[in-house]
RNA sequence: GCCCUUGUAGCCCAACGGAAGAGGCACCGGACUCAGAAUCCGGUCAGUCCAGGUUCGAAUCCUGGUAAGGGCACCA
């Protein structure tokens, strides 16, 4: 590869104490030696082994912590690592205590993945991954606490998330309080009696075992037999959240199917409200936020219930006004209710479309359930065409006591709502289309905009066609009116409520692998569950001789989960005392998914090491909790900055905000909210290009000529996306450290755009940063003798205004993660005193507070120069420059004329001119004067520092 | 189909509703050189995706398109 600066003709033509990529290199690494002997970056805790001396002024920043992949960096990686580096140096400098650390989230399928291809021991590859990740990140100069990095799959992390998942165990939600509570506290209201149960016998009349059952039922981590998603091809099941839109497994991409089997589950519905409303509470962007918002899926409607023979189908809508336009039912295929109330034959007259030709309603009903159990996810997605079949019942609409028919249909889903819907066509096109193909009745209760063409009618619009003989009107009401009226109508009468609805579904929380946290569970005689104390944590995950699950043909849908700790039998079957003398239990064979070491390691930052507990309250508020007094009465508190990316939008942001909110209510966190303000970074891409036959070409030889591109003289064609090892468009971090050094990767990777926006990586504009790096050492070192070449003179006025123009501007950068223009400033600033003092020494104390204000970009160049300029500490901890005022403000002030908008002319008046003296000497003006020609303008406009608008 | 983001020089990107340009790359010229490289000095290149609207004034605000990226999707 060719040398950065130089070919080898010229090697000796450098100068010997130029910044090259070689002089770089050798003091990034004496500096990051320095700052390690020092501990430069470690940031003392209230409390604890970590005690120091606090300032009240913290700043907790955090990256979503990386799972060690074996593949490595590219420079797209670190973009985020380096954002929060730079804000975290720059709040150092202003003398905060900064908390700046980063672990890993070690546990889950690939290292598990290469443990089954090669027989090593996932913690091996765990290790050697992250040994290898910590050598690129620490090459880059990333202000770590290194005393804070945390490994969710060492034992002292493992014991802490085994230890949570038993508060959360061990609680109930209580829907009057809204929080959770302990499960200790629900037993003893049963106990006394002050709560019934299910079937209305006394407590003291139950078995210890239907005890048991009742109040396992309530836990907020519970065991169900219940539709979960059965991935074959990975042997296990994967949560709701893990499942691809078109029905495959989001890791491994294989098909999902539904299946009911026992597992555990985390009762986070019961915190769907919150979870929603406190969204409001949080610095994340919109496009997040509606994520969340989507994802639990809050609606607002009605439970509608419609009498059918003995029974009574029950529907969820959002739309109750509309419920004298519904003139048929539809029940999702595998409702409950259907077998209950299938007639033997069909009722005289029935249309032939209904019944699929089908002799009677039951054969009917069983072959559409066949079929539909038949189609995948993907024809659902691409075949929208309604199909159905008559259940042979007819239901009475409770509004207009009219009886309509009773149908199945997929397009009913049993996982939502009641799994039965009204069906309104003349109000929803689904319906509609269904009503089509069947030939049914479709009665508008909406009036349509003029001028409607459409068929469903889904706007606003006042009710019509809604009125009962007895009274009950709704016509004339607008959507929201009627909405109101009815719901109290169906309430007052007892056939419905007003009921908020959630897409949201319990979290699946087991995964049977084998590298994830064990469960901290056994199993007795009964088969009932029994917390281990916390007395018996951790629950180490033993050694196996296979770490795989038994995984199937991806499409065999009828396999059963087999996972590989069911097969270390010294292990599952344990002898233990639980308060009872010893007695022999079974531990649970599942592992925890790779989420949950995630949930909480914010908190464990805060205290690493503390081994009586997961995180010493004092510590956990001073660094996480609500702060009114800066952010506000309604502060949520958590970590002050959160960077990552969008793709943890639903998954690890929701997961984790559930369980600090089950910590919140049970006191052990001050905290409502992990994390207070959330910055998601945009991702470096790269252009690849692929031959003729759609091989991929190394990016890096590839050349432009007019607009086209070729690779050893042959036409290539350019493709634009991710950078990856198959696309041959990798640039690794550690190339960009040998051939430029890390302060030029870091500052141009700063450089490149805002942060939050993805952009093109671009090697060959790499040089711009360190050009500029060449030039501020200049104006520090004599590049031929090494010596310091600053002067002791007071800087000119111009350099003056420049320095602190630049100083209030990097300010506000910084704070506000700009850091793409704070280094443009920089750039601006330094040319200014090149240009200002030629190849003379430069004033000190212009030279000083520009390599201040280098050092949260380029801190290693930036610490060398500090040093040559005579100071022995270490910058990290500041000062960061302040700027003067009296610098900011100008003597004179050039105004632009505008006439009518366009600018005529300008005049330039004392900065102290009042907007009367402006107006008069923009009038004033020749140009101007002869463009209003003696006439009195309409208008003047000026804006103070700005322009005067003259408007004829 | 619905929701969110983003469209400014050849490229990456700046610009509290106020003079379209801060910075970098590329390109061109000059100085320095025997020459090249490096360095220094200077310069070329867009009227802000399109169409309306608000305003004295719009890249910026509003409406409707369009293109790219992302999310959700038979969710009643």
């Amino acid at each position: 590869m060719e040398g950065p600066t130089m070919s080898d003709a010229a090697a000796e033509a450098v100068p010997e104490h130029r910044y090259t990529a070689a002089l770089a290199n050798t003091i990034e690494q004496r500096w990051q030696e320095h700052w390690t002997e020092r501990g430069t970056f470690e940031a003392p805790n209230p409390v604890g082994p970590l005690k120091g001396d606090v300032p009240d002024d913290k700043l907790f920043v955090q990256d979503m912590f990386p799972y060690p992949s074996g593949a490595g960096l590219h420079v797209g990686h670190p973009l985020g690592f380096i954002g929060t580096d730079v804000f975290a140096r720059y709040h150092r400098m202003t003398g905060r205590n900064v908390l700046h650390t980063m672990g890993f989230d070690a546990f889950g399928l690939p290292a598990e993945q290469y443990a089954v291809q090669t027989g090593q021991h996932p913690r091996k590859t765990t290790e050697e991954n992250v040994a290898r990740y910590l050598k690129q990140i620490r090459r880059l100069g990333l202000g770590h606490d290194e005393r804070r990095r945390v490994n969710t799959t060492d034992l002292s992390y493992y014991r802490w998330t085994q230890w949570i998942f038993l508060q959360i165990f061990n609680s109930w939600y209580d829907e009057t309080q809204d929080k959770a509570r302990p499960i200790s506290e629900l037993e003893a209201e049963y106990a006394q009696d002050k709560r019934r149960t299910p079937d209305g016998r006394g407590w003291c009349e139950l078995t210890v075992v239907e005890q048991r059952k009742i109040i396992d039922s309530h836990r907020l981590v519970y065991l169900s037999e219940a539709p979960v998603n059965w991935c074959p091809g990975l042997g296990t099941v994967v949560a709701n959240e893990e499942v691809t839109a078109d029905g495959k497994s989001e890791r491994g991409n294989f098909p999902v199917f539904r299946k009911n089997l026992r597992q555990w589950m985390m009762r986070i519905t019961a915190y769907a409200d919150r979870l929603v409303d406190d969204l409001d509470l949080l610095e994340w962007s919109d496009q997040v936020k509606s994520m969340q918002r989507n994802w639990i899926g809050r609606s607002k409607g009605a439970h509608i219930r419609f009498p059918a023979g003995d029974d009574a189908i029950e529907v969820f809508t959002t739309r109750p006004d509309t419920v004298f336009g519904a003139t048929y039912m539809v029940m999702a295929p595998e409702h409950h209710l259907v077998d209950r109330i299938v007639p033997d034959a069909w009722p005289a007259d029935t249309d032939e479309r209904w019944t699929g030709g089908h002799a009677t309603p039951k054969e009917a009903i069983a072959e559409y359930r066949r079929a539909a159990s038949q189609k995948s996810e993907l024809d659902r997605q691409e075949n929208k065409e309604k199909t159905g079949v008559f259940v042979g019942v007819f239901a009475t609409n409770p509004v207009t006591e009219t009886k309509i028919p009773v149908f199945i249909a997929d397009y009913v889903l049993m996982g939502y709502g009641t799994g039965a819907i009204m069906a309104v066509p003349g109000q929803d096109q689904r319906d509609w289309d269904f009503a089509k193909v069947f030939g049914l009745n479709i009665v508008r209760t909406v009036q349509p905009t003029e001028g409607f063409d459409g068929e469903a009618f889904t706007g606003e619009g006042v009710a019509i066609n809604s009125s009962q003989e007895n009274g009950l009107s709704l016509d004339g009401l607008d959507v929201d009116e009627a909405k109101k009226t009815i719901i109290t109508w169906l309430e007052q009468n007892g056939h419905g409520e007003g009921r908020l609805q959630y897409k949201l579904r319990d979290w699946l929380f087991a995964r049977q692998r084998y590298w994830g946290e064990p469960f901290p569970v056994v199993y007795d005689e009964d088969g009932l569950p029994r917390a281990l104390p916390e007395t018996m944590l951790p629950v180490e995950l033993p050694e196996v001789d296979d770490y795989s699950p038994r995984t199937f043909d991806p499409d065999d849908a009828d396999s059963e989960p087999s996972p590989p700790l069911s097969r270390a039998s010294d292990w599952i079957d344990v002898e233990l005392d639980l308060g009872e003398g010893k007695k022999t239990y079974r531990r649970d064979a599942n592992v925890m998914p790779q989420w949950a070491g995630s949930c909480w390691y914010q908190l464990r930052y805060v205290d690493p090491t503390d081994e009586e507990r997961f995180c010493e309250p004092e510590n956990e508020k001073y660094w996480l909790g609500p702060q009114p007094q800066v952010h506000g009465p309604d502060d949520p508190g958590g970590v002050d900055l959160y960077i990552g990316g969008i793709e943890h939008a639903v998954l690890h942001l929701l997961y984790s905000r559930f369980w600090q909110k089950v910590l919140y209510d049970l006191g052990h966190v001050s905290a409502k909210e992990p994390y207070r303000r959330l910055f998601n970074q945009g991702y470096i891409q790269a252009y690849a290009y692929t031959d003729a036959r759609g091989v991929y070409v190394p990016a890096e030889e590839v050349v432009e000529r007019d607009g086209k591109y070729f690779w050893n003289d042959q036409e290539v064609k350019q493709e634009y996306g991710k950078m990856g090892k198959s696309l041959k468009n990798v640039v690794t971090p550690d190339e960009m450290c040998e051939r430029y050094g890390a302060d030029t990767f870091r500052f141009y990777e700063m450089a490149m755009g805002p942060m939050d926006v993805s952009r093109p990586w671009a090697t060959k504009d790499v040089v711009g940063a360190q050009r500029f790096l060449q030039r501020i050492w200049r104006n520090v070192v004599d590049e031929t003798t090494g010596a310091l070449k600053v002067s002791a003179e007071e800087p000119d006025e111009a350099t003056l205004r420049a320095l602190h123009k630049a100083i209030d501007g990097v300010h506000a950068d910084y704070a506000n993660m700009r850091f793409n223009t704070a280094g443009a400033k920089l750039i601006e600033l330094n040319n200014h005193v090149t240009k200002a003092y030629g190849g003379k020494p430069a004033p000190r104390s212009v030279v000083e507070p520009m390599v201040l204000m280098l050092a949260p970009l380029c801190p290693h160049i930036a610490e060398e120069m500090w040093s040559a300029l005579g100071h022995d500490g270490s910058l990290a901890h500041g000062p960061f420059p302040v700027a003067d005022e009296r610098y900011l403000v100008e003597d004179t002030v050039e105004y632009p004329i505008q006439v009518n908008g366009k600018v005529r002319a300008r005049v330039t008046v004392p900065a102290s001119a009042t907007q009367d003296e402006v107006k008069a000497a923009a009038l004033a003006e020749e140009k101007v004067a002869a463009l209003i020609n003696g006439g009195e303008p309409r208008k003047v406009i000026v804006v103070p520092g700005r322009l005067v608008n003259v408007v004829v």
